[in-house]
RNA sequence: GGCGGCGUGGCCGAGUGGCUUAGGCAAGGGCCUGCAAAGCCCUGUACGCGGGUUCGAUUCCCGCCGCCGCCUCCA
């Protein structure tokens, strides 16, 4: 079984064949950074996350990159907005972004270049598109010149005389063609520039993405991710840029879909987003992230707190099984593969859903094997478990608090807790229920759930 | 105007030309329990509407309705 995967260029679901055999390189276009990180933004690094494990676990050795746009108009009004320089304001985001994406369990990328610290590259292929007569310089900009090239609109099916001009092109007289894009803008007073052959200026959004990506992962690279709106015009004029200069570029593109509320897109100018913030009042990083996991990475996100809540119940049960089969029969000592039906979903374009029916299934049969005291199954079902939830960053065991004082707090609060459940036992003991069942209350109200089992009660802490 | 996506049982959400009861959550019944909780078992027979192709369509084709996205900054 070979991993296939959906191409938006080809609009097919493809064998995927690595430049290299056994490597594999992705390049994510990653945030601007002019803001707070919603979970919109989250799910696009989370589902490029799961690509890259899947690979890994696949034996692929992955490059992955994932750039920081630290420069661009937004960034420059709402530093205006906040009183700070640009640059504060763009890392001061950046560092959210990072700090969302690690919450969420990604792994850092292996490279996560900057925007402004590749000017050089940036002018070299300027100066390239301008020799091979794909660009032209206008007064200081730079534009590319998209009648140059036959390909435009091959990766997003626009046909280039069917498109609406830009909305920047209206009364622009720099522009050959009103669908030409911008390469370098020339510098504007009060804003920050570089020094260029063709005058100071920075660079435009497109042409980053093209230099960073040729940068770190040469003229062809394997994937190219990003959110489905970057489709057009920014990756196809990605294309534009790094095959007119002489490049293969992406091999394949993969885009995931929004997350949506109420049928609308979450962005920031419909005002509708829910911020990473917010939602770790609420939810345990762990529970988002298999939320925005276990939907297929293509399709719609349609998020509504019933929904997160019914995620969390479930990521819950899972929880549940793997502690209740480690008091049985201890970890692993090594994780055995995932079960085949598993591999077969992830290789399917990444069929998380389809994955976790399968998740389900073994956390169903262990929790079987609990009941019946059947410590082989049981040892079996956990290793599978853990093998699939390992994979997907959704390992319990993993996630479990680690800092020294949630450890230290966790043992004086268990030591409490047992005092009361050894009362609670001992009016059980003598049917004084009333009794008994007052201490569970108090318990209860205090957030800890009291579960009696056929070998003693056991506890949990509520939410 | 151009390009693209979606509409599945109470909810979320996979999937397929005729056996997947997908899975999760919720609900009802049962087992277990002092009562619970957790867990397990069972139950619900869905695929926007109208045509067509087919022995047979939720799955293919056509039309329609509704929703959404991109074409301008956007994960």
């Amino acid at each position: 079984m070979t991993l296939r995967l959906y191409d938006t260029a080809t609009r097919t679901v493809r064998d995927f064949e690595p430049l290299v055999p056994g490597q594999a390189s992705i390049y994510l276009c990653g945030a601007t950074v002019q803001g707070e990180p919603h979970i919109g933004h989250l799910r696009s690094g989370l589902n490029f996350d799961i690509l890259r494990r899947w690979l890994e676990y696949r034996g692929y050795e992955v490059t992955f990159v994932r750039n920081v746009t630290d420069i661009d108009d937004k960034i420059l009004t709402k530093a205006a907005e906040a009183g700070r320089p640009w640059w504060a304001h763009a890392t001061i985001f950046e560092q959210a972004f990072r700090d969302g994406y690690r919450i969420l369990g990604c792994l850092p990328p292996t490279i996560e270049p900057r925007a402004t610290g590749h000017i050089p590259e940036m002018i070299t292929l300027m100066q390239r598109l301008i020799s091979t007569g794909n660009a032209y310089a206008s007064e200081g900009d730079v534009y590319f010149d998209v009648r140059s090239f036959a390909a435009y609109g091959r990766l997003s099916g626009q046909k280039v005389d069917e498109m609406l001009p830009a909305g920047d092109s209206v009364g622009e007289s720099r522009k050959r063609d009103p669908r030409d894009f911008a390469l370098w803008k020339s510098a504007k007073p009060g804003e920050p520039s570089w020094p260029t052959p063709w005058g100071d200026g920075r660079p435009g959004w497109h042409l980053e993405c093209s230099a960073m990506a040729g940068k770190y992962l040469g003229s062809a690279f394997d994937i190219h991710g990003g959110g489905l709106d970057l489709i057009f015009p920014h990756h196809e004029n990605e294309v534009a840029q790094s095959v007119a200069a002489g490049g293969e570029f992406a091999r394949y593109w993969m885009h995931n879909g929004w997350v949506t509320m109420a049928g609308e897109k979450m962005s920031k100018s419909l005002g509708n987003t829910v911020s990473i913030a917010e939602m770790a009042k609420r939810w345990r990083p762990v529970e988002l992230r298999y939320y925005l996991g276990a939907v297929h990475y293509r399709s719609a996100i349609e998020y509504s707190a019933e929904s997160l809540a019914e995620s969390a119940t479930a990521y819950t049960g899972l929880e549940n099984f793997v502690q209740r089969a480690v008091e049985l029969v201890g970890e692993p000592e090594r994780l055995p593969e995932p079960p085949p039906e598993f591999c077969a979903a992830m290789d399917d374009d990444l069929n998380v859903s389809q994955a976790l029916a399968v998740l389900h299934g073994a956390r169903r049969a262990g929790n079987s094997a609990l009941a019946a005291s059947d410590k082989t199954a049981v040892a079996e079902s956990l290793a599978a478990v853990l093998a699939m939830t390992d994979v997907l960053g959704l390992n319990p065991l993993r996630w479990q608090a680690t800092s020294g004082e949630a450890v230290a707090l966790h043992d004086t609060v268990s030591q409490l807790i047992d005092l009361a459940l050894r009362q609670r036992q001992a009016a059980r003991e003598r049917k004084d229920y009333a009794s008994s069942d007052q201490i569970r209350d108090t318990l209860a109200a205090a957030g800890v759930v009291v579960e009696d089992t056929p070998d003693g009660p056991r506890w949990t802490l509520a939410r």
